[in-house]
DNA sequence: ATTGTAAACTAACAGTTGTTAGTTTGATTA
DNA sequence: TAATCAAACTAACAACTGTTAGTTTACAAT
């Protein structure tokens, strides 16, 4: 068992090219050259390039997922519940921009059932954090906006974060996490 | 002159086409079979794939950089200008959303000067937007957190609401450009 | 009636696509 | 030394790509 196996280089490397050109305009033979081998050689290792974007896609959205489904049922206030959110979007989002981005762009190449399962999860997470954002603004925590525009404006911020984080000069980690909930918290003004 | 040409015709339906799987993965036969006719016959009235393309993201980005110009250049107050701006991305949201889709999963494939023109509009207001917010917390209008959040934290959600301000349930316009504006400058909590 | 023209058509092209089949390489193991 | 096997290779395929050339259609203007 290598530590990083070849497929593993497949999928990473495929990751990173999708996130720049997009699923579709990314060639087999692109990827293979971005390995230093030929298209065909791709084949030793992954059944075909259909593949290589469910496995970038779907392992991040289940991680998601389970991350979400313990929040959901964990007894914290939902201003805490939001926080945990924002926490776990920017742990993705350091440690694997580029799948994260495949996921935000590519989704709608995944076909049959992993597309269903993917739009389930989805939807399966926004409805969650649609009853954190309704408890809360029952119980008074939260601000009585309309429910759709405090969700989505929350995520298309955490969603888009791979976009430009880093290109902003000098922001550590510490002052990412920090800043982010504030903003998204308590807003700029 | 004809109220909307074949051109025009051309253009709206490959901006629908090219936000519901991006333009690599539409083909002129798709453009064509969603008009009615064959491949060959749009070049009749286009000089190719790709001006499509300019011509769908580069009108709409012309106009967030001519509005950015104004609002850069008018005596409001930093708070005044983010709320003008706002309202522009709302605005071309609702009127535009196919092409702004475009604009935002798309731009990277345009070519040469067109790119670098785009990148160069991207850029300025990028640095339009933040000159407006370090003045705002010269003055203490806006909270002293880092800038590139506030940016960002803003214009990821303002760049993305074509993705879901369909979605909602009877989501008035009145009721998003209100609440837009409050969840964004006051925060949820 | 004839001409002009916008906009459709058919047919084909050269290049690119994902993928398969069969073969070679080179290191590890028996 | 011989055998094994993962992982590379070459060569090719059928389908699809954007695009061009040349032709037909149908309506408007002369």
């Amino acid at each position: 068992m290598k530590i990083t196996d070849r497929k593993t280089e497949i999928i990473n490397i495929s990751a990173k090219l999708f996130k720049e050109k997009g699923y579709s305009a990314v060639t087999m033979r692109d990827i293979a050259q971005a390995m230093d081998i030929k298209a065909a050689s791709l084949y030793n290792h992954i059944k075909s390039k259909q593949e290589i974007l469910v496995l970038i896609i779907i392992e991040i959205a289940e991680e998601f997922t389970n991350t979400m489904n313990d929040v959901i049922h964990s007894n914290e206030s939902a201003i805490k519940k939001i926080e945990r959110i924002i926490q776990l979007h920017i742990d993705i989002t350091l440690r694997d921009s580029n799948a994260l981005a495949c996921l935000n762009n590519d989704w709608m190449h995944l076909t049959d059932s992993d597309l269903e399962y993917f739009i389930k999860m989805r939807n399966d997470y926004e409805d969650n954090f649609r009853i954190i954002v309704k408890k809360g603004i029952q119980d008074g925590e939260i601000q009585n906006h309309n429910q759709d525009v405090i969700i989505f404006s929350i995520l298309s911020t955490l969603r888009t974060m791979y976009i430009w984080y880093k290109k902003t000069n000098q922001l550590s980690e510490k002052t990412l996490r920090n800043n982010m909930t504030k903003v998204l918290l308590n807003g700029i003004a």
